[in-house]
Formats: structure tokens, sequence, C-alpha cells
RNA sequence: UGGCCCGUAGUUCAAUUGGCAGAACGCCUGACUCUGGAUCAGGAGGUUCCAGGUUCGAGCCCUGGCGGGCCAGCCA
């Protein structure tokens, strides 16, 4: 599509725009839009004789002030950095051009092509005829050009109430596209903007601000999704009408063209800006930041990085077609960018107490870990090991089914890094439960080398006791415990699928030393378990961990088909 | 029941614009490994929604169906 506008088209001119509505937080399915949007000129940047504009635009389309608010202006331009976008000095407004909408509302009401109409809402809806019926033009659609002039006037001066008059363009009332049966341009809403206060009382509609401020910055490419389509007609009609009156913007642009693309559908998990607002409303989650929302911020919190959205962004493609991703994907993405940058290190999620019997009382041995298999110039560390050590609970089985080759009595595992030992005791309480577990290790595998070359099958992490960090774990899974949360019974909700483990937190988790200097929105690899990050709710005294994803796990896999047959 | 858009592997997308239907993810098998991770190799998986037509040749062009999406805000 845009190859072949780069050979000629614009004079070879690529400008785009990414125009959120400061109305609500950004998710996943705008970071389809921005590297789409942002995308597209930057790659196109180098195949372009210099001086020829390239670049994308952040504008805001803020109609609207009832719905907002400055907040999500701000948070708004934080995540599109955040995810690795510059717009520049390209920084707009739709309200920057009220002024210019206004004046070009003038025009088109003395070209005859629009008038105001005294009718209430809810007749204009009624009027407006059906999906196979034909409606019916306003008795007030005739008003002459003086009229239209001085109500309008009037509109803006703030003479009527809201909802009492609206301006309307003279299209089609027949037209089988309902948007083109004399759509609303105008409305009175005394209501204060973020940005221009009370200087305006009548607001533009979304179809007459956007292509003419597309128009206005000289965007080439104005792209949006598929619900738009229906809207190219009167985009295109409102530049035409405006070029048929000699009307040019101040750039002296040529016209733009809207391309249309399928929003991005992700399952697991929902995406409409009022299902998200509800969910931090009724308290389901913790706020919009929440680890578990497809927010930008969420998924920031959550240790998703900027790169892993935008090889997401640059594999799901775009169509046309409304598709469902797989959440898989989006965590393929995680996982391929966290193996390669996220540092390792060990922690134990569920801590079991192992006693080295053998092991000297009070003495302590530093090992040599490597930071990043991936990447050797991460270089290494020291890890303490000591006598009393904790393992993962899961790592030890009293009595293990087949192919289980962690600890279990008799059984040699090797200490990762650090040495190979052998299960030689379990204690327990009265209860029964396994309190500890008694080894004995071999001082000639230091290191965790077997000195006579024996294999060893399992390698497990550990943490010394001593030297241990207190840590509380956050564990997330999927917000949704079915692929389309919107899949309900008639009198159902989205809610009802919601997953009720979506969040389970464990504390007195054990994490190796190192850590300590680590600060909020740290990532690391827990060595087996996962990828992990430090959140923001951490304090001197409380280490705050997000598990972000687990680590792909074949034995998981294993032992859920037996389970289930 | 009007108009517009879309149908290719389980999923997301390709197919040099009419020339042997492919890739990635997921799944399965194997190799390797001091992460049961990563990596590597292999495998299964298709009536290209259906039916006609044009053509030497159709996923692609034409016609008609079927299925899905969007549109009746003074939201964007």
């Amino acid at each position: 599509m845009e190859q072949d506008v780069s050979d000629g088209r614009h004079g070879g001119r690529v400008i785009t725009r990414f125009p959120p509505e400061p109305n609500g937080y950004l998710h996943i399915g705008h970071a389809k839009s921005i590297c789409l949007n942002f995308g597209l000129p930057r790659d196109l940047a180098d195949k372009v004789p210099a001086g020829v504009a390239v670049r994308c635009h952040l504008r805001f389309d803020d109609t609207n002030p009832i719905k907002e608010e400055q907040e999500y202006i701000d948070s708004i331009k934080e995540d599109v950095r955040w995810l690795g976008f510059d717009w520049g000095e390209h920084e707009y407004h739709a309200s920057d051009y009220f002024d210019q909408l206004y004046e070009w509302a003038l025009v088109l009401i003395r070209a005859g092509k629009a008038y105001v109409d005294d009718q209430d809402g809810e007749t204009i809806r009624l009027t407006r005829g059906t999906l196979t019926s034909p409606g019916e033009a306003s008795p007030y659609r005739q008003r002459s050009v003086e009229e239209n002039l001085d109500l309008f006037e009037r509109m803006r001066k703030g003479e009527f109430p809201d909802g009492s008059r609206v301006l309307r363009t003279k299209i089609d009332m027949a037209s089988p596209n309902l948007n083109m049966r004399d759509p609303v341009i105008y409305r009175i809403l005394h209501a204060r903007h973020p940005r221009t206060g009370d200087k305006w009382c009548i607001y533009p509609m979304y179809d007459w601000a956007h292509g003419q401020s597309d128009w206005i910055e000289g965007v080439t490419h104005s792209i949006c999704t598929l619900e738009f389509e229906a809207h190219r007609p009167l985009y295109d009609w409102f530049i035409e009408q405006l070029q048929a009156e000699g009307v040019q913007p101040p750039a002296a642009a040529d016209r733009p063209r809207q391309y249309e693309f399928a929003r991005l559908n992700l399952s697991h998990t929902i995406m409409s800006k009022r299902k998200l607002l509800e969910l931090v409303r009724g308290g389901h989650v913790r706020g919009w930041d929440d680890p578990r929302m497809p927010t930008l911020c969420g998924l920031r919190r959550r240790g998703y990085t900027p790169e892993a959205i935008r090889n997401f962004c640059d594999t799901i493609g775009v169509t046309k077609y409304n598709a469902v991703t797989e959440v898989s994907l989006l965590e393929h993405c995680l996982r391929d960018d966290l193996n390669r940058r996220a540092p390792r290190v060990m922690g134990v999620l569920n801590p079991l107490k192992v006693v080295i019997e053998n092991y000297p009382d009070g003495e302590v041995e530093h090992f040599d870990a490597v930071n990043n298999p991936e990447d050797p110039a991460a270089g290494t560390r020291k890890v303490p090991f000591s006598r009393v050590l904790y393992i993962e609970r899961e790592d030890f089985m009293e009595d293990p089914p087949r192919k289980y080759f962690r600890l279990y009595p008799g059984n040699e595992v090797r200490l990762r890094y650090a040495y190979l030992v052998t299960a030689t005791k379990v204690v327990k309480d009265e209860a029964g439960h396994i309190t500890e577990i008694h080894c004995r290790y071999d001082p000639d595998s230091r290191g965790g080398n077997a000195p006579d070359g024996r294999k060893v099958k399992g390698t497990i992490h550990w943490v010394s006791a001593a030297h241990a960090i207190d840590a509380e774990v956050r564990l997330y899974d999927h917000l949704f415990k079915c692929a389309d949360p919107d899949d309900v019974p008639e009198d159902g909700s989205f809610l009802d699928n919601l997953n009720p483990e979506s969040l389970k937190v464990s504390h007195g988790c054990k994490v190796e030393p190192s850590l300590a200097d680590a600060g909020p929105g740290h990532i690391c690899q827990f060595e087996r378990l996962g990828y992990f990050c430090i959140d923001p709710d951490t304090t001197p005294e409380n280490l705050v961990v997000n598990r972000t994803c687990t680590l792909r796990d074949t034995w998981a896999r294993i032992a859920g088909r037996k389970q289930g047959g």
C-alpha cells in the first residue's frame, strides 16, 4: 500500500499521525497503531530524498471536553515515548484548530452546505431513518444563509443551552451510508476544555475535526481502524467541499487519504476502554497499571519491554481481517526479548530448608555464576554458599514418579554452580509435612563438576539461608479464564469470566543477595522459574517482585498431560 | 431486510499482482545442555468459505451464494 505511494504520490512525502483521544490510558491495541503510524515513516526515512517530509505526528483528538483530561494527555505521551517513538516538534491538538474549523464551518454555511438545526437529539435520531429506509429532512434544512450565520454565531456566543441546536451539513438524507445523512458537525457544550478553557461553548464533532486536522498538518496517510471505513466518504466530502469553495489549508498541502486496518484483538483479555475502566472502578484490578491489565503502563509494570511489544506488533502484521491474536504470541515475543537481556539470578518461591550434613558449620564459599548465557559480556557474579540452604519445594519428592530427575531420597543432583548433593534424610513435623531435607555433598564436585565425569541429570537452584533476601512475589496469570471474555450468555457479564487465580501472592520467598541493589523496574530471570521484575511497591523493608512470565516448561506439560489422562 | 468491508494451516500473516500454496507462533518427535529454559533438527496440520465462469493455467479476475464484521451518538 505505502510502496505505491513512495513512488510518486504526495511528492514522496509520508506524514502519518497517531491520534488518541485523551480520555483513557493507552493499551496494547494502541501499540499496534503507534507502531504502524510511527514505524511506516521511520522505515521509509532512508528511501526518500533529503528534504522530503517523512514523519509521524502525535495529535490529541480533544474535541469532547466532557471526557478528556490532562492526566490522560500526560500518560499518553509517556507511553508513546516509552514504546520508543518520538514525534519531535510535531505535537498537535485538534483544539489548536478550533478557530480554523470554525471559519471553515462558516464557509460551508455561506455555500449553503450547512445549516443550524433546532431539533433536539431525539428528533434528529428519529428522522435519520433506518438502515433500510431513508431519513426525512429537518424542517430547518432550508433556512437562509443569513439566518444560519446569525444562529451559528449566537451558538458560539453561548446564547443557547446545551443540546438546543446543532450545526449540520446538508448532504443526503437518503444516502445508504447513514454518516452522510446530514451529519452534525457542531454541538453546544458549555464545558471547560483542558486547553482552550472557556473560550468555546461549541465543539466540533470527530468527523469535522479529524480530516481537516489531517489536511492542516499535511498528513498524507490517515490510518485508522475499520469502524471508520463508513466515515471515509464523509472525510473526503468535507475536503472536497472546502476545495470547491477555494479553501486551502495554510500549509497548502494536497489532500490526505484515509486507510483502515483491523484493530488488535487479543485472546484472554479485553481492549474496550469502557470495560477496562469498569475493571478499575469495580476494584477487580488495582488500577490502570495493574500488571494484569493490557494497558501499556500495566505491561510496563509487569516487566514487558518496549522491544518485545514492538516485535509483537511487527509479527502480527496489518490487515483488514477482523482477527483475534493468541496471547501466546505476545508471550513468545516477550520471552524472546527477555531471554536475550535478562540477567539470571537464583530465587526460591516456595522454600524448603536443606542442611548439608557434612558441610562445615559457619563456612561460606562464593561461587561464580554466569549472569547471562546469551550474553557473555554480562559477566559473572559471586553467589554465597553455606551449610543451610533453601531449595524449591517442588524440587524434592519423597516418592517421585518415573522420569523425575530432581531431588529424592538417595538421588544425586547438582546445586547449580555449587556442589553435587545426595538426599539422605527427610525431616517432618507431627502433621507429617516435610520441614527439611538433609543431604551430603561431594567435596570434590566444587563448582558443580562431577570429578569422575558421572552424569547428573538434575540441576536445581538454591539460595543460602544466611544470605537470602526475603521477598514478596506476585504471580500473575491471564486476567480472564477463557479466550473470549465477551462470550457470555444473554444476561451474563464479561466479569463472570474473570480468572479468580490471576494473582497469587507468595510471601517469604528467598532470593539471592545480588538483588539487594536492584531498584523498581529491574528485570531478571529467576533460573528455571521465569522472568521477574521489581515492583514499585518495594520498600527498604519489603522487596516486591512481579513474575512477568514463566519459562516454557516441558516438565509441567508432561505432568499436566498425565494428570489430565 | 440497505450500504460498505473481510474469508488462505489451530492462531497471526505471506504468496514476485494470473505461474509448483509458504513462514512464524502453537502442537508433536528427536538431538544437545550445569536452567526439564535457551538452541538445533525433523514431523503432523490445507477442499485457499462454497458453486459456477474466463483462462493453457485461478488463492488472485468475473457472477451468484454462504459465513463474519461495521454503520441508525449532539462519542471518538
